[in-house]
DNA sequence: AGCGGGATTTTCT
DNA sequence: GAAAATCCCGCTT
């Protein structure tokens, strides 16, 4: 089977069971030569019936690639100045997608602290502080994540870490879904 | 360690 | 016109 339909298949299920399942798993960005390597450790999921959700309510322009095939990036803007990164998951037509709101950096560290001019957790542990780290931007929006400048590779080997379920970080509406997950210890959870 | 406020602009009502 | 899936800095304990 493809790599393509391998991930298909692993995100065309619901947000809030594809979230916790993307812990692990590794986030790859290619800049120019340069190769920037991440794991996940803290997601957070958003669907269409969720107030919440930038999905809900309907689809706008901004929030066009939420609403089409999975194994793609969504990327929004917020706060006038900080980006944040979701893999959309589920069937076409429905918006859900899965934050990532931290990684633990593997590969390319110079780069991310030259990006963000701190160091160790402050690399990555938070949503804006990741795309910050990994050059991720507005033109990123719509990559497809199994062949692109950023892909995402599934890790279906090792014992599974110990995952935590909670609430959502951030938001106003809908705050009691317990709809964010992390690795239990890791270091680089966001605050 | 914890709280409070400012930055800054897109997006939708 | 208001809010926003955030981050950083400075001030106070």
């Amino acid at each position: 089977m493809s790599r393509k339909n391998n991930l298909a298949n692993f995100l065309t299920r619901p947000a809030h069971e594809v979230a916790p399942d993307l812990l692990g798993c590794i986030i790859e960005r290619r800049v120019g030569v340069r190769v920037l390597r991440g794991k996940i450790v803290e997601t957070e999921a958003y669907d269409q019936t969720d107030a919440a959700s930038h999905s809900y309510g309907g689809e706008t322009p901004r929030t066009q690639v939420m609403f089409g095939p999975p194994g793609y990036l969504y990327i929004y803007f917020t706060y006038g100045m900080h980006y944040c990164c979701n893999i959309v998951v589920g069937e076409i037509g429905n918006g859900a997608a899965v934050l990532i709101r931290a990684i633990e950096p593997l590969k390319g560290i110079d780069f991310m602290k030259q990006r963000r001019g701190r160091a160790g957790v402050e690399l990555t542990n938070g949503p804006a502080k990741l795309c910050q780290a990994l050059a991720i931007n507005k033109e990123q929006n719509g990559v497809d994540l199994s062949d692109g400048e950023v892909r995402l590779v599934i890790n279906k080997s090792g014992a599974p870490a110990e995952t935590v379920t909670t609430t959502r970080i951030g938001i106003s509406r809908n705050v009691d879904m317990p709809w964010r997950f992390y690795i239990k210890d890791s270091p680089f959870v966001s605050r």
